[in-house]
DNA sequence: GTAGAACGTGCAAACGTTTGCCCAAACAGG
DNA sequence: CCTGTTTGGGCAAACGTTTGCACGTTCTAC
């Protein structure tokens, strides 16, 4: 491992003080026009470039324009437009961001959290793994910026974006029961995550409002993952008295279910219809197109990195709580 | 911002010196037991969290347990696959994982490229942008471990693990050759990219096994973005002798040529027969079942974290080359 | 002509670790 | 009882920066 020059060498070959090659790097104090020349000569003619560690430690409060990203699970495609979204306004504004994908696995989302501190990451964008996310919690007293997307953390009034979950689960269900269904199987997330219960709520609101009595043999937990989809629906579809629409509550699980329809050589919608959260890259040429909520991905993560960077600038200011509305797309599978 | 408590602060209540606090972490050098209980004790009463950076910056051969994955967009299934692989071999072996999207921006790779460095990242895995990329080899002539994954580095010998995109392509343009089609368009990838390249050759190669001309006017090139695809499908498909098969050369842009297809309201594959590279999420269960050839992303990802996680561990193994064997689905569309 | 001010630069401390070296005490063998 | 080896743990240097302070020079203004 070649060791790469350092401000020393700089200064040597410059024939000045590591002070004077530090000043002129950043723009800081009065350096002479020919000094400067002098030692951005020297530099380039080492190569040398900043070692980023000994800035960080030195200078704990120096901005490093790093910001980090926590996701659940990077295949999952809301994540992933997320993450652009994120991104790009990342980059506008000259940061860098550094994603982590921790897979719902706690241990992993902790030990990505200390990473991220460590490295002294400006802030940080999570999807808090549950609401009293002690993890980062923890982060937060510590005073690094955090702003919570897609789930939310109860406590602290930290900046969050979140997607209005109940309206999109309630939207989805009043649609399935205006085409007619009244037996509609869902295919719901995880009972503990905030998105996960905010549809189951959506969906039972629905049913209320209809005056439709809750079928609890219909009601199913997935994980977000593509297989738990497919062996819920398969469940489902082989109840004695099986439902005739399926709600299900994000895109993975959606594919998952269109397998197990078309295994079952299912027609939609005749025989079983179907709406899914998320949109997929496919849904609007499937055959037939595909009823999904929308959620903004990219939407979510462009608000979240403003915020994010917004509360860099000034910690001080009061937290920003948005809700962006998903949007349902009405197409042929319901 | 809350000062975290250092070594110092912990070897003051544990009436030590700080050495003593660090061995006892670390595991090295003779402690004596009840020091080490009290000093245990003292880092849980005050919540004591290493500090990376300065631990870094101090023993920079000192492992991190950090690798580095930059990808060129995380949008693309294909990608997202592949960090899954890295993933979980690294975490397997107690590695953590930073994520870089360079969203085929050069000086935004370059850019990741310095920040994993002075991050001292253990090794890092990414597509070159090109097959001269001068930032790479510039990290590789540094002594970082790199390994190449999809796309190559022409020069130096270091690991790389790569699809065999040619013999993929040719066995897809002769599938489609062999269900009588004589006028297929190519959707390719960027000319300056190898895996464009590859599969360029495996297209033109199927034509000369056939004795097919090449129509210049059927070939044209893409960003492997959804928008390219859809593009110059439409293109293609107005063209006054229009292909009668469409050989896409990646998962996004075979998405984009699925949209113009279905606005065209072309008939899958009566009307137009397709091809494309990457199996995508629903693609077995679209309608026609869409033939693709699938590339092994995942062990792709898994192969190359393997690769990096020996080299790490004796940098001076002679470097190994993988070519995966990408596989040809044939369903309905073709 | 002199007192400040402004300018340009050097000195050294500090950030939080790891680690080579050294030393005291305890213990072993003769 | 003396020497030699272990054992446990302290001291201080080093990693590559940033930055407060100080100091000499050259202006500026009276």
């Amino acid at each position: 491992m070649k060791k790469p020059s350092s401000l020393i060498d700089v200064a040597r070959r410059a024939k000045v003080n590591i002070s004077t090659v530090s000043r002129t790097i950043n723009q800081t104090g009065k350096i002479g026009p020919e000094t400067q020349a002098r030692v951005m000569k020297a530099m380039r003619e080492l190569g040398y470039k900043p070692n980023r560690v000994a800035r960080r430690l030195r200078a704990r409060d120096a901005s490093t324009h790093l910001l980090g990203l926590i996701i659940p699970n990077i295949q999952n495609i809301f994540f992933a437009d997320l993450a652009r979204g994120v991104e790009d306004v990342a980059y506008k504004n000259n940061y860098a961001v550094l994603l982590c994908n921790y897979d719902e696995d706690e241990a992993k989302e902790r030990f990505y959290l200390d990473v991220l501190q460590s490295e002294s990451v400006d802030g940080i964008i999570l999807p808090p793994i549950h609401e009293t996310d002690p993890a980062v919690l923890q982060v937060v007293r510590n005073g690094t910026p955090v702003v919570c997307v897609d789930r939310s953390l109860s406590s602290g009034n930290l900046d969050k974006v979140e997607v209005d979950n109940h309206t999109g689960a309630l939207k989805a269900v009043e649609h399935i029961i205006a085409r007619g269904h009244r037996r509609i199987g869902l295919i719901g997330g995880p009972a503990d995550s905030s998105t996960g219960r905010e549809r189951l709520r959506g969906y039972k609101d629905a049913h209320a409002q209809a005056g439709l009595a809750l079928k609890s043999d219909l009601i199913r937990f997935g994980d977000y993952k593509q297989d738990s989809g497919e062996t819920i629906a398969h469940e489902l579809l082989s109840l004695p008295d099986p439902p005739t629409a399926l709600f299900v509550c994000n895109g993975l699980m959606t594919a998952g279910a269109l397998e197990t329809i078309a295994a079952l050589g299912l027609k939609i919608p005749k025989q079983i219809a179907l709406v899914g959260f998320d949109e997929l890259l496919l849904a609007d040429v499937f055959n037939p197109p595909l009823t999904v909520v929308r959620q903004p991905a990219y939407e979510v993560g462009k608000c979240a990195a403003e915020l994010l960077l917004k509360r860099i600038e000034d910690p001080t200011r009061p937290a920003t709580s948005l809700k962006l509305l998903p949007e349902l797309i009405i197409r042929k599978s319901c």
